[in-house]
DNA sequence: TATGAATGAGACTTCATTCAT
DNA sequence: GATGAATGAAGTCTCATTCAT
């Protein structure tokens, strides 16, 4: 609930089962607008998912929200501001990936997230067409600099704490480090839909295996 | 007639300016074909990166050329075709960074040389709003899938025979490797526009030697 | 509701002029769909009908009807499916002419009716346009197989009923007498247009006369 | 050689065989101006007849005629003028048609012939589109108007002298009768590309059966 | 609260035509 | 005699946006 982005807040708050069938009612029904953005926010990321951001009209975004058009116009001042909110909301479900845990082969599981992410996940691929409009929108690009720059830096921590442990070789900095394996992940993001059979299971195994051994401490320092 | 891309012998031959005024003028033009088509090509990019996918029409492309809409389309086929020319015109430039050389410290000079051309070039910029719009055009996707294993498979070559001089370790494949360096590169084109100031120049050298220890055999493998 | 086709259903539901000026108003408008259709059918019509199909554009449509290119394209997704739907539209009105009655006499009102429709008509004359253009789209073709078929039926039906009194020939099965008064129909629409002095009421008549003439029962065979 | 048109005096024209190979020769080909045009009007044709008068641009019958653009705004001032000297040269092989014979079964023939050209021949095909762009284009109406007309006259000449021999009957004068089976030819000309199953082989001869019939004198009338 | 008719600009594309060469 | 680069208008269509209802 203290999140900063205000999309998060709004998916919860369906309407009480209270209520009436939606034919009939009475009254104004608490809690509807913001179910109702909401509902416009994951139908706009489905649609830059599927056809990008030039393809992704607001036509289209609500017909897949089964509204009209009017109504985005209606809860989104214009097309920047909804896509504004689609960029929040999208990172609002993003800290979670680096709840795997601490211990070395956690970096593993989370790298494996990775790809199966953005192989099928609405949200990273329509995550990655806003970056490219980012460039073009200072405000998105704000939002993705702050949000990127925080998750290298929990990666940065959780690599501090193994160097500690001597689980990972100490000659390279933490941040460093992070950000390399930040910027591989990234650079998968961007190859990913183009490459495929790049990334098949196999051979992203054996990525991964490298990039956990070129973390190991130098031979002769290993413990044990 | 010896170069490798006819695309990049460019519009030196720009003629005299005995003629009359340049907008307005019909018939048989000046110049040869190929120049005015690498004209276009240039200013393509130009837009692209300027506007992004999304925002490049033909209609700015062709003003940035000095020409009017029809003059692209009687270039290229269409706007597909117009940036599938880019996308090529691209990459002719970009084969000359393997060029660098074969030495370890060699890499050093690529990695640095590809920041710059992402800070500061047009071309990489549009390559990137133009990867994004890949993942929904297979024929774009088809040009950068090729042109990238290329990529990867000359770096995996250098990469081997410095292996085998025991210059870099040889515990993971040269393939693998490559394609971990490549994903670092990639991972950097993605958040350089957005996050410059985690680009600094002392920042990059700190990453690049960061890269090259990763690469440098064990310790106790060490040759000398 | 109760009606065969709504396209029949026209414009009479006009709003009164308490509003403001027809041009460059927004939001919900006055006048219902159905009807705001039809006029658009109609425009359509009468711009086929003079411009042929070459010349009518989507603008011209629009124009003639008092509205932006946008409007057409709002109310038919595009330019083929509008044309279909004047080709539907067209038949609408058609069918009527097979109401003229049953007696012998009728065939002759028919065919005068026909030539009427082909000499003042926007329609049949747009109708003729859209014969030839239906050679290249198999859309439009199915239209006009499909009712040109059942116009025959209905035809033939009558026919049969008349050789069943003796008052039409019966050595030709009324299908085949159908489809020869049909395509002499048809022959007369394509040539109205540019022979019109072939035309003249009183040439009319004979040709009527006769084609009543070859109906009858050979002279022995006559009922009376 | 006493025709109206001018293109098929061209046609004839071929350059004599003296000339030397067409790489190298010497001085100014005589002739060719008219073959290239004759060249150029039977690739309209095709053009027409394949994509229909709204399709048929002049970039694709130069293409066809395995020219440029600009050579057809060479030989031919404009479209117009080029689209009028096609329907003059399709016109010059029309007449053969009526030179199938002068006895009533030759009725079938010519008939029979007439479904076949318009099945197979570029030549009707492109004819009946040019005819709906007559209606716009006055110049075009009079050729087909002047044409038709001669056309009706020799069939009704043909049919006053059946009508003599007592082959035909007489209860309905030549020229109507001329008219009508005209009117016929012309209706399945409209019909034909679209209601192509309706002009399967044995319906074709059931339809020309009938008319046969229809043209015999009244029973009681009959010779032998 | 939400609709949906309509706008008007602008997108891509095709075309007839021009004209230096 | 013929080419072909380039124009500029027009064509079809899509889109963000507005606003009466």
């Amino acid at each position: 609930m203290s999140e900063t982005g205000t999309a998060t807040r709004t998916a919860v708050t369906e309407r009480p089962a209270t209520k009436a069938a939606t034919r009939g009612r009475r009254g104004r029904p608490v809690g509807d607008r913001e179910a109702q953005r909401t509902k416009l926010l994951r139908a706009g990321i489905k649609v830059i998912a599927d056809e990008g951001y030039a393809g992704a009209s607001l036509r289209k975004v609500a017909k897949q929200a089964g509204h009209t058009t009017g109504a985005i116009t209606y809860y989104f001042a214009d097309k920047e501001e909804m896509v504004g909110a689609i960029i929040e909301f999208m990172f609002d479900g993003f800290d979670s990936m680096l709840d795997s845990g601490d211990e070395v082969a956690d970096h593993r599981k989370r790298l494996k997230r990775w790809v199966e992410l953005n192989s099928n996940s609405d949200g990273w691929i329509a995550g990655f067409q806003l970056l490219a409009r980012a460039r073009h929108e200072p405000k998105f690009a704000a939002i993705y600099a702050d949000r990127y720059s925080r998750y290298r830096e929990r990666l940065a921590g959780i690599l501090a704490k193994q160097q500690a442990a001597g689980d990972v070789r100490n000659d390279i900095s933490p941040d460093i480090l992070a950000d390399l394996i930040g910027s591989i992940a990234d650079g998968w993001t961007i190859m990913l839909p183009i490459e495929i059979e790049r990334f098949a299971p196999e051979r992203v195994d054996a990525l991964i295996d490298a990039i956990i051994k070129l973390l190991q401490p130098p031979v002769a320092a290993r413990k044990g």
